[in-house]
DNA sequence: AGAACTATGTTTTTT
DNA sequence: ACATAGTTCT
């Protein structure tokens, strides 16, 4: 193996990392600082010890950043085998416990579920309990899983949890602790396991059990961690019982970018790094490699005003003198129609498309860019929001890789079945009670004795399920049999978007592709899920100009990069309460500023509209106030001649959705053309926003105006 | 009683 | 675009 890894053009702090012999060490680091790279030549200068790769174990906070990091220390030790064992802790947890688990008692059989299905169940549980008929004042099943989860992994009782963020719940604390003694119970009957059962399991292992304890600790004689700052307390205390035989523990972050804190990360972790690890280095590297001195100016005075002491100060010796623009726009749309003026602007400079992000707080803050990027033909990439699979109609079809791995799963039974006609939620968990006694529920289902109105379907379920009940099928032959019984249905219910939906259903059909068993399939898109990337504006292969949430920007870097929406009331969040969470916000604005390597903007507008469509005067973020203004300099683009402000004119027929109303825009008799169903005749107008229309290939169809996107031919 | 439909409300961030 | 509550249909 070459070693070239020593000429690698590494400053001393990291050289230092690098080359660190055994024994624990803490790198404290900024962000740009290198990070990365550190960790990237760490295993590749293991490697060229002759450390065994699979006796390497590095935690990420994303799979992809694994990947990418594996294949770079492949790259620099010519040995592109990749057997090192790298990913997100859960990921990893998942792999351990299938192989461990007996050791603990579990069954082989389990399905991890993701946040959605975990408010399923808790729903399920309420109207079970007969909460949900107590009127509006009941916590909502969110409130309610944050409460529990929270109890978890911020190691914390739910009592005290309710005292402190939400005193005016704890006449329901009660209730509380039932719903969560019957979610437990419900996981437990089902073969089920969220995030946090995967951490509490994977510690369990290791404490637990002596003989797994010894086994996996034997494994892993080096433990990489990224993102440090990240880690909650259970994944702090599971590092520790990793290294318990050789302290063999290289953790690397930032306190400065710890804005995980609402699933229970606490970046305490890294002052207590020492207490845990004795003995251990620590290494600091302050110098910057990203972005230019006066972006850096403009972050350092964002964190300066922290109530924590942070130690770094970062400087950068990277040339450029451009300062972070600051933008005030009149209201969201002029905010929008800045930003795709600017990102034009710099087009025309020969800045590449990839090289742009637009970064916000919350999904939804970025709609009207959406629109109007659309409408300008500038294609994107939404990051953050919805996930692919969190989508009804994705989880309909997953539901039945899901049965197949664990026949037990209730949830995804029910999902199945609630898609039967005359088939709703009592019926539904008739029929599971039914299959549930059975060692073999798939096989069972046939022994069921359907009612007369819904003999039919039920009869198509049951000869699908027998058909894919096998275990020789490959994912993408079961994907293929589950589209020709799901697609009937499919049409049925989503008539209005059918196309939409369509494409992504598509997306799973080649992702299911790059799968050869089942298990792994399911577990990778709960523990993983795909991205539901926009591909309307774009087509394949196209750079995308990226419009993330700052949380999911995480560790990533463009040359230019905008952040939007830094409005009161709106960054810091709303309801962000003074301290830790106001804190909060702060490292949040300072982890997307820190984003940007060459230009910096920074947009808000004026007035926001409120949820009950008010216009609401308002102005810039708390936190730009802060700022010095001799930092940034303030762009004016209403003082520039009118043609400019001008976004391009509209296209003839645009997809953004326009309100329509059906009786001024379309007559009965008239001819309309679908982007899917093609040529049609409207036979009658059922409301407002409702036609209902005679296509020439696809019969008569009920649509929405605001989703179906009808262009007139004729009236 | 249970399914299906309609109107209304709401939206932090995510492994 | 979803979830929920309230209403109507079978």
């Amino acid at each position: 193996m070459n070693t070239n890894v020593h000429n690698s053009g590494l400053n001393p702090a990291q050289h230092a990392a690098v080359n660190h012999g055994s024994g624990p060490v803490l790198v404290i680091a900024g962000a740009g600082s290198g990070k990365t790279r550190t960790l990237v030549y760490r295993m590749a200068h293991l490697l060229g010890q002759g450390i065994a790769p699979e006796s390497i174990l590095l935690l990420t906070f994303t799979r992809k950043a694994a990947q990418e990091m594996l294949w770079r220390a492949g790259q620099l030790t010519d040995d592109s085998s990749n057997r090192i064992m790298g990913g997100t802790f859960h990921a990893t947890a998942n792999i351990l416990l299938r192989q461990y688990g007996h050791f603990l008692g579990l069954g082989a059989r389990f399905s991890i579920i993701d946040r959605g299905d975990a408010e399923g169940i808790i729903n399920l549980i309420k109207s079970s309990l007969g909460l949900s008929g107590a009127g509006k004042r009941f916590p909502s099943k969110r409130i309610i899983m944050n409460f529990i989860s929270g109890s978890i992994n911020k190691s914390r009782t739910i009592d005290d949890l309710v005292y402190e963020s939400s005193p005016h719940l704890s006449e329901f604390v009660e209730d509380f602790h039932s719903i969560r003694q019957h979610y437990d119970q419900f996981k437990l009957d089902h073969g089920l396991m969220d995030y946090d059962d995967l951490l509490v399991n994977w510690q369990r292992l290791l404490t637990e059990s002596p003989e797994a304890k010894e086994m996996i600790c034997n494994r892993f004689q080096y433990i990489l961690v990224d993102e440090y700052q990240d880690t909650n307390l259970i994944q702090a205390h599971i590092i520790r019982l990793l290294a318990s035989n050789h302290d063999n523990v290289m953790v690397v972050g930032d306190d400065s970018q710890s804005i995980y804190s609402f699933r229970g990360a606490d970046f305490y972790n890294i002052m207590r790094f020492e207490q845990q690890f004795p003995g251990a280095e620590v290494i600091t590297l302050e110098e910057n490699y990203r972005s230019t001195q006066p972006i850096l100016e403009l972050t350092n005075a964002v964190i300066r005003n922290a109530e924590e002491k942070f130690t770094k100060s970062l400087f950068s010796n990277i040339e450029g003198d451009i300062r972070p623009t600051l933008y005030t726009a009149k209201n969201e749309a002029a905010e929008a129609r800045y930003i795709v003026k600017t990102i034009r602007e710099l087009r025309n400079q020969d800045i590449p498309v990839n090289e742009i992000a637009v970064l916000f707080r919350s999904g939804f803050h970025s709609y009207k860019l959406e629109m109007e990027m659309t409408s300008n033909y500038l294609s994107f990439e939404k990051r953050g929001g919805m996930k692919l699979t969190e989508s009804a109609h994705i989880k309909d079809v997953l539901a039945f890789f899901r049965i197949l791995v664990n026949p037990w799963d209730n949830l995804s039974w029910n999902r199945i079945l609630l898609q039967l006609d005359k088939v709703g939620p009592k019926t539904a968990q008739k029929i599971i009670a039914f299959i549930k006694e059975s060692d073999t529920p798939t096989s069972a289902l046939a022994n069921f004795t359907p009612g007369k109105t819904w003999k039919e379907g039920f009869g198509k379920l049951v000869q699908i399920i027998t058909e894919i009940d096998k275990p020789e099928l490959t994912p993408s032959a079961v994907y293929d049999k589950v589209m020709e019984y799901y697609l009937p249905i499919f049409e049925k219910i989503y008539y209005d978007d059918y196309p939409k939906r369509r494409k992504e259903l598509d997306q799973i059909s080649a992702l299911v592709s790059g799968y050869g068993d089942i298990q792994s399939f399911v577990d990778d898109t709960t523990l993983d899920p795909p991205e539901n990337t926009d591909v309307q504006a774009g087509q394949d292969g196209e750079d995308r100009i990226i419009l993330s949430t700052i949380h999911s920007a995480k560790g990533l870097e463009w040359d230019v990069v905008f952040v939007m929406g830094l409005a009161e009331g709106r960054f810091p969040h709303q309801n962000a309460t003074p301290g830790p969470q106001w804190e909060e916000e702060r490292r949040l604005l300072y982890v997307a500023a820190t984003r940007a390597k060459k230009h910096l903007y920074l947009t808000y507008p004026t007035e926001l509209v409120a949820a009950d469509r008010q216009h609401i005067r308002t102005g810039m973020s708390p936190y730009l106030r802060e700022i010095p203004q001799g930092l940034y300099v303030k762009d004016e683009i209403d003082k520039r001649p009118a043609y400019m402000q001008q976004s391009s004119p509209e296209p003839a027929f645009q997809s953004t959705r326009k309100k329509q109303s059906a009786r001024t825009t379309y007559a009965t008799g008239g001819v309309v053309k679908h982007p899917y169903f093609g040529i049609g005749r409207v036979v009658s107008i059922l409301g407002p926003q409702r036609v209902e229309v005679a296509f020439d290939r696809h019969g008569t169809k009920i649509l929405h105006l605001d989703y179906a996107n009808l262009e007139t031919i004729e009236s």
